[in-house]
DNA sequence: TGTACATCAGTGAACGCGCGTTCACTGATGTAC
DNA sequence: TGTACATCAGTGAACGCGCGTTCACTGATGTAC
């Protein structure tokens, strides 16, 4: 055995729970989603997490808060080593939008298409808005105008997201196989050319 | 009470069993969807859903079916009192999917990011794979080329789809705002407008 | 038209189970002096 | 450095509940003659 000497307290439990979360939805979908079940699995007693996110809920909003964040990440880091002409910079962000959806499929729904998260919870308010704060810089830089104003900003804002979030929620479900069959090369590719379409 | 009259047969209790199915996913989610509970809405026992479907899983895999028929049906409505230009005619099928989405979100969700329905189910995979043939014809209409191997073809039907499924699936969740909180007419143009744009 | 019988659809009670939450507790850590 | 005490994190048992499935049943319908 190789593990980590065991105590009474664990060190960083807050982390490991949202971890063994992250597995569970993984493993059962939010359909059967346990909380007794991944608290086995963070090998702590099913007890323990009500006193770090009070209860489920507060769990899995604290889990897709951590996912709007790790997301946004994603899209950074594709964006830092990339050509900085705006418009490739915003096709980067949306590939790593893509990647982030293929790595964490069950995080990805959880944060996109679950009724779990409380959607009033300040953190997760927070980090889900400055995902959409960063789409809108990206689309800025590239047409010059206010977001708040400026109706072809808006309209390419809209196009980009729905094109990006299109293809990263069907490819999660396997779809379209013209995409989700082949190489990542081609893939790439393929990706490329429909959101720069959607950019006008 | 101008309730029908009660008999111990109920006459269409299959199709009485998926109506409710479906509100009781509008109501409680993927999340927390109970047979016990739908069962209750149909006026019926508990017991009566396993005699037609089997079990849960199975009453949701024909829920999913016939959600995949009257999603195509949706589609093709708006197709016929439309302007038989080709293209025209894939916007109003991207147009109806939309509203399909709008008007039966759960559904929607329970189609295409659940992991209910079971997906070898024939009567599924024949519904589910009538709307995506549907979606090829639309497009080779437009570009003349066969979906099989015409490169140019593959990319508009990836495109399209995409597009239309990321405006559908943000939209259930309330996003964009811009498109979200504005007029049925501003949204449809603008819906057109970016539908458009995916065509080349 | 009338009777006997088979078939079918829905019932209701029982099953065993896993669930989320609560709570008095205990072990570990940190701090004051 | 050593002791007393407060604070905190995690435990484990208990709670009451709703769940999906099974099964012997019963009421209704359809069919054969």
């Amino acid at each position: 055995m190789a593990e980590q000497p065991k105590s009474y307290h664990h060190g960083d439990l807050r982390a490991a729970l949202l971890a063994a979360a992250e597995d569970e939805l993984t493993d059962k979908g939010m359909e059967r989603f346990s909380l007794r079940s991944m608290a086995k699995r963070a090998g702590v007693s099913h007890a323990a997490p009500a006193h770090h996110f009070g209860d489920v809920k507060g769990l899995l909003t604290a889990l897709a808060a951590s996912g709007y964040d790790r997301f946004l990440a994603t899209q950074k880091a594709r964006q830092k080593s990339a050509d900085p002409d705006p418009r490739e910079q915003l096709i980067q962000s949306g590939l790593g939008y893509i990647d982030f959806a293929l790595a964490h499929p069950a995080l990805f729904r959880l944060m996109f298409g679950s009724r779990w998260p409380e959607g009033t919870d300040p953190a997760f308010k927070d980090s889900a808005d400055a995902g959409f704060e960063h789409l809108l810089n990206n689309v800025s830089a590239i047409t010059g105008g206010d977001p708040e104003v400026d109706p072809a900003t808006q309209v390419m804002v809209v196009a980009a997201w729905s094109t990006v979030h299109g293809l990263a929620d069907l490819l999660i479900g396997g779809s379209p196989h013209y995409l989700a069959d082949t190489t990542p090369e081609v893939r790439e590719a393929m990706m490329r050319e429909i959101i720069g379409r959607s950019l006008g």
